[in-house]
DNA sequence: GTTCATTTCGGATATATTCCTATCTGCGAT
DNA sequence: ATCGCAGATAGGAATATATCCGAAATGAAC
């Protein structure tokens, strides 16, 4: 739809005034790696990222995909998915969200949820460090994985 | 405190159950791999592991640590954290419970929340796949991180 | 005691990430 | 427009991490 194309484009812009007022240059590379997370719902780990952005600029080393997502994540323009540097999967999405996961194959997904916005953190966390936010993680096996039956009766 | 060490015990037992029910040996390396998860509260990956467990029986291999691992994973007396295979970090905590991480040293923290554990899913969500467990991650800078300079003013 | 799953050990292999350096380029100054 | 340079890239090598393999030794369970 058009709404979702224009959302894409203006996350690009957010990227591009992002790297422009952080002084690092905008390349073609980095703004192809960013059009192919903003479009992306998989939340692609770096080598999914280079093996796509290739199709369209051949010669795109790896090693630009891993510092241009690193640096990426440094300014906040983007944010990965769980605790690990390696392996790392990315995230365009920095409002707040909350994710599916299927344990057999490893499938996101991104889902919003007004309830889940509002989840306070117990006093007790508090103490462990400044708090930043609060996600939640569903966990499942997803319909593919199930067999995909379509809608199962029992 | 005692209550920990009890604790500590019961898993131990609940391991050894498991490992009989399954079949399989009850072997020295894999009662010390088992211990070491149970007494850590950091979620350790298969690296640390082996290194903590090094101390008291010399002569475990890497490799031992890594089977053991995805061994108790597959009967489930373990889970772990994130979705990803490689680099995972291990817990022995099966019930509900939920965490807090640092953004800058990946610190991982248990915590337990009636609130969170109660949780429902968005209808949304459900048609995605068939739904395991709701678990809440919460996000910061832990203490050491922030400076550590004891409890901030402001 | 016997049996057989398990461990060790070294090395092979696969995967993931970073480093190195010659070359290239965005962009501010001219 | 074009120049110059700091910063960026490509490509491959180097490193780190994770896993697998096979042969021989070990030890848990009966």
């Amino acid at each position: 739809m058009e709404s979702d194309s224009t959302q894409i484009e203006q996350r690009v812009q957010r990227f591009c005034a992002g790297l422009r007022n952080a002084g690092v240059k905008l390349t073609h590379q980095r703004l192809e790696i960013l059009r192919e997370l903003a479009v992306s719902h998989s939340h692609p780990d770096a080598e999914t990222v280079h093996r796509q952005v290739r199709k369209r600029v051949p010669t795109l080393s790896l090693d630009t995909v891993y510092r241009t997502l690193w640096m990426l994540l440094d300014l906040g323009l983007i944010t990965t998915l769980g605790p690990f540097r390696g392996r790392a999967r990315f995230d365009t999405n920095v409002q707040p969200h909350h994710h599916f996961f299927c344990k057999k194959c490893g499938l996101a997904r991104d889902f919003t949820c007004a309830e889940y916005d509002q989840l306070t953190v117990p006093i007790a966390v508090e103490t462990l460090g400044e708090v930043d936010r609060v996600e939640v993680e569903v966990w499942g096996v997803c319909a593919d994985c199930t067999g995909n039956a379509g809608p199962k009766p029992g």
